[in-house]
DNA sequence: GTACTAATTGCAAGCGTATTCATCGTTTTT
DNA sequence: AAAAACGATGAATACGCTTGCAATTAGTAC
């Protein structure tokens, strides 16, 4: 095995006849360097097969070009389509990704102390919520922090999301306007904040339009099984509303399934549903699901402009962004022609 | 703004009254030192917030820890469970993931570049070929590079796929042994080695049964609405086939939706319909397709230990890793009771 | 207490690049 | 033609850590 591993600006250097410094100058945008020195070096680099070593660079300059992606959710495929963006967005501005994901045992904390120690520029966390502790570390090491896709406040982290009650008033109105009356509204974790904020603004509309809505609110429903078994147990005790939002499509799946296979139910006449995210897959005629769409492109562009912006001025305040985004009306609610 | 950022090995080993090299010792693993110093330093650490300079260790023992992972298909679940299962096991095995995605306008050779430039300790290629120059590169520099879901060979690189002969031939033998004799094949490109061997597996073990089965292989189809339109097409020159298998299992449910939609087409019983994939939501009785499991955790553990084990003994050759997968029958094929 | 060994610790030289400062050759100005 | 201004280059140092080597201390046996 030759040894050819390891080759350095150095080696570069002398077969080009040139300093080490010139080298460097050599591969940098701004290099104040001459033309004709320049192509001679980077021709000696060709001939070595040179790459300069970014560790080296980034321990010289104090500054990694790495951004610390957290990953927490692997089961929402337009989360999926987030994280690809953000590879590529950043890809685009110079950065790289290091990713980690959150399994059982280990915490947010532990994955962003992972990413300190790789002195990265800043810090996306995808659908978790950082310790107090460790967001004021961040903070304090002046390593921007933008949570997406999970609201937080007082935290020294911008944050990224739907703007839950926009939603939660054009699902309502939405809903209200179709003549709907009875809603239940199915929800996994209590502690979404978003999911909280559209709850409330839909429980407001409904009591605003003043017709005698009535909401029954489930917690801890999530996922197409759980979504499904729900609405058969509402079925058993006879309290099955006429309206069903869900914090997620795959639990509005499940409660469509249970309409059409398991109760025999007439969607949309007798029931609406409407799911949370526009899955890829929610358009195809099999589901046909009304649901409220997610703006994968907007919350990715978002959240690397705020980012790079806050690496280039360490200076600026967090941000609280959140985002519109509108109801796509398909087969499992009504339809007013004229609309 | 009180700048306490960049706290150094140096500012503990002030504070804690020992030398620097003291510090490092004290944060390594088989680091000589004794325990009550070492508990001195880490105290002193601990007040100060400090946290050891990854990039700095990696340039000192030209090791970075880092994995590249370069992530070319986001559009199927299993192998974004795939990439989350990657980031999990190096996780535990001390090391990070960087990853990179490929956009159209740059290559997969752009990407490994990069890599190397962050001197990365092994790559991973997800659905995706590296070119040859760039293959040669890495392992000149002696760093692994692994294949995943795309078989390749005489490229200095391993490979970890399906066994894509083996699967056809166990597809084939379920379909022929439930009656289907007319074959279509639906694959999107043409370049992958593992649905070609699939193919020709399954086309001989037609032919080996002698019952004149046909088969029909029909290119660059991918997707829901390709899937659909293409058995809509057959459907008008009355060449409906009666068992069709797919590259994927978006494509399957979009001949599953021309059997139901437009065609009305008795599935199972007039024409059967296989997946590969097993996307998560097969299962779900309004799809409840026939499909070929993908192996998600044997592929990760295969695939981790393999470039774990390169990166250990440099000295260990190439492996091509084919995985048995097993057909998980469900209600788009017939099904004998006594099987 | 002495001699010897083993365990700790400090010193200093890297790892590969960026960057300040001084030097030197060129070009421009008058 | 001399002075001034400028652009290109090299020498040297810093970035924060690891590690071989030497020096020191603690530990053991006699």
């Amino acid at each position: 095995m030759t040894d050819t591993l390891r080759i350095t600006s150095h080696d570069v250097a002398n077969l080009a006849g040139v300093s080490q410094a010139t080298v460097s100058r050599a591969f940098m945008e701004q290099g104040r360097i001459s033309a004709k020195t320049k192509q001679r070096v980077i021709e000696a680099a060709n001939k070595l097969g040179y790459q300069p070593n970014v560790l080296a660079r980034s321990l010289a300059k104090s500054k990694s070009n790495l951004i610390g992606v957290l990953m927490a959710n692997w089961n929402n495929p337009r989360l999926t389509e987030t994280l690809q963006g953000f590879s590529s967005a950043f890809k685009d501005a110079g950065y790289k990704v290091i990713l980690q994901s959150i399994s059982n045992d280990d915490t947010v904390d532990d994955a962003l102390r992972d990413f300190l120690q790789y002195q990265v520029d800043g810090i996306i966390v995808i659908s978790a919520v950082p310790g107090p502790v460790m967001a004021a570390g961040c903070f304090q090491k002046n390593i921007p922090v933008i949570v997406v896709n999970r609201f937080t406040t007082g935290l020294n982290a911008s944050s990224v999301t739907l703007d839950g009650a926009q939603a939660g008033r054009a699902i309502a109105s939405h809903l209200l306007d179709q003549g709907y009356q009875h809603f239940a509204l199915l929800r996994g974790s209590t502690e979404i904040q978003v999911i909280t904020d559209m709850f409330y603004a839909f429980s407001n509309t409904v009591s605003d339009r003043g017709l005698g809505g009535q909401i029954n609110e489930i917690n801890n429903i999530s996922g197409y099984n759980a979504g499904r078994k729900t609405v058969v147990e509402l079925a058993k005790q006879s309290q099955v509303p006429d309206g069903i939002l869900c914090s997620s499509d795959f639990t509005a799946f499940g409660v469509q399934a249970a309409a059409r296979f398991d109760l025999n139910i007439d969607v949309p006449r007798e029931l609406g549903i409407v799911g949370i995210g526009d899955s890829p897959f929610s358009w195809w005629p099999e589901h046909n699901l009304t649901t409220l769409h997610f703006p994968v492109d907007e919350m990715v562009k978002r959240t690397v402009d705020a980012l790079l912006m806050r690496i280039k001025e360490p200076e600026l305040e967090d941000q609280m962004i959140s985002l519109e985004s509108r109801l796509v009306v398909r087969g499992t609610t009504r339809k007013t022609e004229q609309q």
